[in-house]
DNA sequence: AATGAATGAGGATTCATTCAT
DNA sequence: TATGAATGAATCCTCATTCAT
């Protein structure tokens, strides 16, 4: 038994490493530059090896998308908390913002990147795993929201929706170096961080 | 004089084919699967013939890019005879959602992808001809709103960065297939709508 | 003793698995679509075990032939019955013509693919087990067509080789859809029919 | 025009080598084992080069296998002076097969590989430019043998099916070492001939 | 202005096989 | 007996780009 387990666990480093390496060479090189064969390099195996782990370069990418979103949603735990929901809901948009402008190239595969979505459609029968948790958790906060009568009734889903609208057009810009044109490069995040204010404002106002 | 005029112009004129031809193709096969090859098949030319009117690929894709804003702002050229600016900024979002919608090559150029923004650094010492001009529109427009205390008074900036947030969020969610995890495919548009008209009331009503 | 025939029993069902799944395997994708991996995916076995059963692939290949021979005697097995060696020869080409076009992976492997004979001339020193047998059968009836005068005499092998020539010429250049260069597809094995018969009354007549 | 002439030499040149190439690599490594890499390196020229003069391999197999036509055709000019078609017949034979097993490479490709009536089938619309030809000959030879009563009347396709399947059968079953089963290698050769001689024999007497 | 020729680098993936266990 | 891990070599083909003309 203890060997299997041993042999296991080797296993699954493995495919650690892998996945590890190539979110690195994502960083350095942008998405597109990245190959099978310069992972392989990075980790010094061959590339034939990778195809032992994983079936295809969409499963990595799958794969590095789920610990995207495993990561996130770690960082939301502390939020359950807090018991004003809309205080919460503030938390989860800074946390949102933090995240992506900590982790672009998880936030690019996460929201951005059309692969991962593809390989969704063609195996895993319409599930997003991770991601469908991450928008469960925002409409559940809205819900408590419009419940407690602290933001105006509403549809759910569409106010779900206008809320990650803000928070995602906010990184996506910030990460595709659009927002510096709105504002100066070292005032970006703390406008990020204001608009989001904004809407919570906003939201609790209306 | 003459002479040169015409020729100027033969070499305008074939810019515009290359140009046309490769946003014919990323319409058809998608940003990915253009090649410089291929656009020289389409318009009948030799692929080196295309490096005689752009330096390299990446300045075509710039090009195309500030065909897309040129588009955008056409487009927006009837919100002038609008007296009431904050009912401009509401068609502003709406003719925002609708081009994205209606030509999300071009907004994937505009406003996603990142080598156009990479052309700008190398060449254009910092400047983003038409992305400017269009930000600038929706800053005025806020600008406006706020000197006839159709909202709430604050840095133009930052409400503009929110209002392009919104807008930005929902068209680039929505093009990436990740809205329809949040409501049915043949809801998305309408949701979108809604969602604008919703940023637009909080603004009035804040 | 037991305890090792037994365990005989049980390699040689493996082997026939394993060979059983090859044949499978050329018939549903093709000669060259075959590999190694495929096969041991089928049998639900790894790849490394197919090396404890049989040298290496074209060992598989080898004994793949061999199978198909085994099965071409055995449909001739009835053909003992018939007294007369002319008529007997008659559906022997019958019978190869039948079994080409029923079995054109077998008869690839037998009379086509290189990579049998390499095995032979490898490993066997020299011996083509069931082929020889085949082609000793023909040669026989022949011979005894001679012995009663039912056709010309003359050398057995060259004329075996004629017969023989005539009934693989068919089925080679069929399975290979070079016949439908000279006559309509659909009448191509009809065609093949009647040439048999044409070969046999000349020899009859001459 | 001189210079356009020189340009159009020298690329029929490099076709020409790229075409001598491959088939000398056919001959020496055997048809599975030729790839572009391979034709390039013996050219010393790049893979990528020759897909300038080639649209892809399948392309060239198909020109080479046309070579092999014409190389085989034009053995069989001499043919037309033979006033006797029968005799033309057996010297059609003749030429088949020596032409197959002195070049048993070009006869792989023309009568036994499945790739290039693929391509045909994909590409050229059914036409089998130079075979076809070749099969024409054979027929009108046949028909004017029936016509001067040299032979017995019957169908000129099922006809030509049994004598091109003599031949071919013959030069088919040598050249993947079959023949050497029936008869010593040393002798294989005579044999065949003599084979031939017993058709044309037979179609005489019949 | 236009292009034919050429290329180095690289793409994902599959192959048969071996070795240590 | 059985296998998981590993790999070197190979596959066809496409890319953006340059150079000489």
């Amino acid at each position: 038994m203890g060997i299997l387990e041993r042999k296991e666990k080797q296993r699954e480093e493995i495919r650690k490493m892998i996945l590890e390496a190539s979110m690195q060479l994502f960083v350095k090189e942008g998405f597109e530059n990245v190959s099978i064969r310069k992972i392989a390099d990075l980790i010094e195996y061959s590339p034939t090896t990778l195809y032992i782990y994983f079936k295809d370069k969409n499963e990595i990418l799958f794969h590095l998308c789920e610990m995207g979103f495993e990561r996130m949603i770690a960082s939301n735990l502390a939020l359950v908390q807090i018991e004003n929901p809309i205080d919460r809901l503030y938390l989860l948009g800074e946390n949102y913002i933090n995240f992506g402008l900590e982790n672009p190239e998880y936030y690019d595969l996460m929201f951005i990147q059309n692969a991962p979505m593809k390989t969704i459609r063609e195996q895993n029968v319409g599930h997003w795993p991770n991601g469908d948790v991450a928008l469960e958790t925002l409409k559940h906060i809205i819900q408590e929201c419009m419940d407690k009568k602290l933001i105006q009734s509403g549809d759910v889903a569409t106010i779900s929706m206008a809320v990650w609208a803000v928070a995602h057009g906010l990184v996506s810009l910030a990460i595709r170096q659009r927002l510096e044109r709105l504002v100066e490069p070292d005032k970006v995040v703390q406008s990020m961080h204001e608009s989001i204010r904004w809407m919570i404002n906003t939201l609790k106002k209306a």
